[in-house]
DNA sequence: CTGAAAGCGCTTACAG
DNA sequence: CTGAAAGCGCTTACAG
């Protein structure tokens, strides 16, 4: 299909009367090459403009030197900053990154051994059997926000879930004296709302309060279900002084619900999420959340993956820690207008 | 590195009794087979658990069977829908997505020709020289948000910037009797921003309002340096009854600095956005803004890839029509019954 | 420091 | 409908 056909090692090879072994040697920096030597291959290498066939490499040498994501689906302000982070990480260790969704492939066919050294994989995008046999069979993988089967020594990165649950209702209940306080649990299996449950029943617990499991309801990490969920324990006549929303997503949807019902947030009900996307601090009234460091969560994931990779040990379990974002949502004053937004990481150029 | 050797294709062919000829025919399905030689084949490549080595796929068939993506960065509500439109588009083809950011890399190493069949490019990518080398190589190529150079014919994909914006200040004008309007520009070289400005002088000029240079400033669709570009011509006493960001991302930034400057937005400043991202409808005021297909961008691009892979003729240009989305950042009411209600106003007198 | 040669696991004419 | 064989473009012991 190209026009002409590209230089391979062979054209370097004759160009720089040397053989192919020796080309593949700078290549790879693997020996050491007379200086002269050098400079010839380096020469013809630019004529050429030759650049390496990557399944040649990859098939010679059995690694192909890229990293493969697997994702229930791309959707979620949520995705963007881990995505950034693994990216970013990738890169720099000079990985090629390659996407897949789990969307409609029961199984897992277009991502694995053959096209990627290793595996990141995201909460609830691949089956446990086939976690397990990949995981048998010796193949490198590192989990996102998802506890590997407890046989199966497979690391995992998440959050400091539990933690960051308690501080925010912790400052629900110190601060803003709320005591009725509903939670929004996330996807059935979602593990961070698991913990962010728990975090929710520790403080609860911790001031005295007794879990009241009707202030319990599904918003799914999902705006419209949150929105639909917390309409429902309005008409239901659920006492509420407090929601915390599970997530930010949802916690948007609990604003709507709550503005349409003539609710006034923060005074009659306080409104609090997790995550701090980006569209936190833009919502009414901006959110006081509990950051998520999502970003970091990728490059952590990557880094131990490397890690398998060179046949290092890897970190069974990496929690990332979270941290208590108050805005206005919860009932806190705003913050002086002046300061401007704050925007995720950019990396340096070079 | 993996504890059992991968079966290969010879594997398969010995279990079920022909050459590996016949098994690479039942998996491309590249040829008729018998149905019991079709069904010995299937057998054994089920019980091996054989997945066909990518590498030695590509280096014999010339063909990568995956998509290179080249972005400037992995940010901005933007870019979350768009890749999940071409990931969507690729993975429903058969298609591998291999990401790749420019972020410090000068020149095109990590994708080409070596890993990918074929590349789509998001503005300020890459270097223009090096676009047309790829092209000329005959390198299947399409283009996001940024057209080629003229002599190159590469397919681009892009959106009604202009009709969009056009309606958006028509808006203002005819219906709230805006005149004093403002156009926050995206980055320099951003086509996106410069279509937007034509929509926006034709506007301008199609009801009689003479062009203000001095109401023209760079919000460069960042919310920050909007803000700063909001404040700082406020402070130099710029007459405004609207401003139109640019992006939604810089309408947030406008809105903060309104907000900060004690101007009542829409009352005495309209504000309007473009792209309509995820958050634009959580902001206060609702921001009125142009929808922009992003997600069908993504889907588009891969589509005209696909037929430059497949050898037949692509679109030169693929245009997406933009839609008008009004809220209440621009002094309309709100529509759904989910905002809380409005009392109508009276513009300003000019 | 360098080369000859085997081999990585497939696809694809070419025969039959 | 099927097989034998060449070839894709590299890497990597093995010699020297």
């Amino acid at each position: 299909m190209l026009n002409h056909q590209a230089p391979t090692i062979l054209d370097v090879a004759r160009r720089a009367g040397v053989s192919i072994a020796t080309v593949s040697r700078v290549l790879n920096r693997t020996a050491t090459v007379a200086p002269q030597t050098l400079a010839k291959i380096r020469a013809a290498i630019a004529e050429l403009g030759y650049v390496p066939r990557t399944a040649a490499r990859v098939l010679a040498s059995r690694k192909t030197n890229t990293i493969g994501l697997l994702l229930p689906e791309i959707s979620g302000s949520f995705f963007l900053p881990m995505l950034r982070g693994i990216e970013a990480e990738a890169r720099q260790a000079g990985y090629g990154l390659l996407i897949h969704t789990a969307q409609d492939s029961p199984s897992l066919q277009p991502l694995g051994e053959h096209n990627a050294d290793g595996l990141l994989i995201f909460t609830d995008s691949l089956d446990k059997n086939e976690l397990a046999t990949l995981h048998r069979r010796g193949f490198p993988l590192v989990l996102l926000h998802d506890s590997p089967p407890d046989d199966l020594l497979i690391p995992i990165i998440t959050i400091e879930n539990k933690a960051g649950a308690k501080m925010l209702i912790d400052h629900l209940i110190e601060v803003h004296q709320r005591r009725r306080i509903a939670y929004l649990q996330g996807p059935p299996a979602h593990e961070d709302s698991r913990w962010r449950q728990r975090g929710y029943c520790e403080a609860l617990k911790a001031h005295g309060i007794p879990f009241d499991p009707a202030r319990i309801a599904r918003g799914g990490f999902d705006e419209d279900e949150a929105y639909m969920a917390v309409r429902r324990m309005l008409q239901q006549g659920v006492g509420l002084d407090a929601i915390f929303a599970g997530d930010d997503e949802a916690a948007a949807g609990t604003l709507r619900a709550l503005k349409q019902s003539g609710r006034g947030v923060p005074d009659e009900v306080a409104v609090v999420g997790f995550d701090d996307v980006s569209f936190a601090q833009h919502l009414t009234p901006a959110l006081t959340t509990v950051r998520a460091p999502i970003e970091q969560v990728g490059r952590a994931a990557v880094h131990q993956l490397l890690r398998l990779l060179h046949g290092q040990p890897a970190e069974r379990l990496t929690l990332l820690p979270t941290e208590l974002v108050i805005r206005e949502s919860c009932g806190c004053h705003a913050q002086s207008p002046m300061a401007p937004a704050r925007h995720p990481h950019i990396p340096e150029e070079v």
